[in-house]
DNA sequence: GATGAACGTTAGCGCCACTACCGAAGCTAC
DNA sequence: GTAGCTTCGGTAGTGGCGCTAACGTTCATC
């Protein structure tokens, strides 16, 4: 048998010395971190096939749903972090999909805004994250997804609420 | 109003466009990210207190739940890469909390296995980790806490069964 | 008109999942 | 028994991402 063993379904007693035990699968904040894992690796395969990575996806849908922005107001909206949201604007720009026009009001400020190709962009994006969401959630039925959306809702109320002391730091969880 | 609306309670108009829109803030796959940077915050927090990361933790634990074993088997069991797990070691092994020696049966492999040190170690680090999903689960009652457990593991059945034909590649899901 | 804050920007850190490659040792087939 | 595969420990490096620090410009306030 050189060979063998490759697709192997029967788990023999040498196979489950490799397995993770019981007391690491079940833990909670291990669970979470691995389905977090799964749902990353989908979406980043759905977006890939546009050339686009969450962090533009999620500025899109906020410039699209909250209007034009400055940078550090999208930076509320999405998460990003003000440092990092430089780069997201540049691509994003330099795709056609957003402007940077300076703000006439506030010098300091740039106003970002939707162009029509990104609106359209955006609309092709929607689908690939859609996609991502139902292959994710792919082993649940319509009444649990809500329970799991809402568990999770429940838990990060809980959450955004506590951090010590800081709230203006703009850029607050994931991008996507 | 020089720094008003800092700990502001209200949100005016003007905060509503700061925070994320209902499409961002409901996605699962973005639910799920953002519990996960808590859950990984609060695991971090409370072992960063014995001087330990959750690699350490999740190594030490299948140690002690499977007796000793070869690094690439340690790999399989904690899903902690085994390019990395060679650090992992090497750490543990200098606190004294493991022992890393030649496996006389095949000189390829080290023997890995756990200390009295390392077992006194582990039990703290298990109240510690307690605590972490304790603080992470507070918002959610006993049997929320097993429904969202069990919603979890239903998507990581799945998901496990499904990665297209890569099977032994030793290294799969997050260390803790 | 000086002080201090907010904005965009650059640079860099640290963690972590992941890949590629290496030499040594073991196993299998011929 | 030896040639050719794999496995094991190990080193190095990549890239995404959350996060911090600092800087110059611009605005707001006293």
């Amino acid at each position: 048998m050189t060979k063998a063993d490759e697709t192997d379904a029967a788990p023999g007693p040498a196979t489950a010395a490799w397995e993770p035990p019981a007391r690491l699968r079940s833990l909670p904040s291990r669970m979470i971190a691995h389905a977090a894992m799964h749902a990353e690796r989908l979406v980043n395969e759905e977006l890939a096939g546009a050339g686009a990575r969450k962090w533009h996806y999620a500025a899109l849908v906020a410039l699209q749903d909250k209007g034009p922005a400055s940078q550090s107001e999208l930076s509320g909206r999405t998460g990003i972090y003000r440092s990092d949201m430089v780069a997201v604007v540049n691509e994003l720009a330099a795709a056609g999909h957003v402007e940077r026009a300076p703000d006439p009001a506030d010098r300091r400020r740039n106003v970002i805004s939707l162009t029509a190709r990104g609106r359209r962009h955006l609309e092709r994006l929607d689908g690939l994250v859609a996609a991502a969401q139902e292959e994710l959630l792919a082993p649940l039925g319509p009444g649990e997804r809500e329970q799991l959306s809402g568990l999770l809702a429940r838990l990060l109320d809980h959450h955004a609420a506590r951090p010590q002391g800081r709230r203006p730091a703009a850029g607050r969880g994931p991008a996507t």
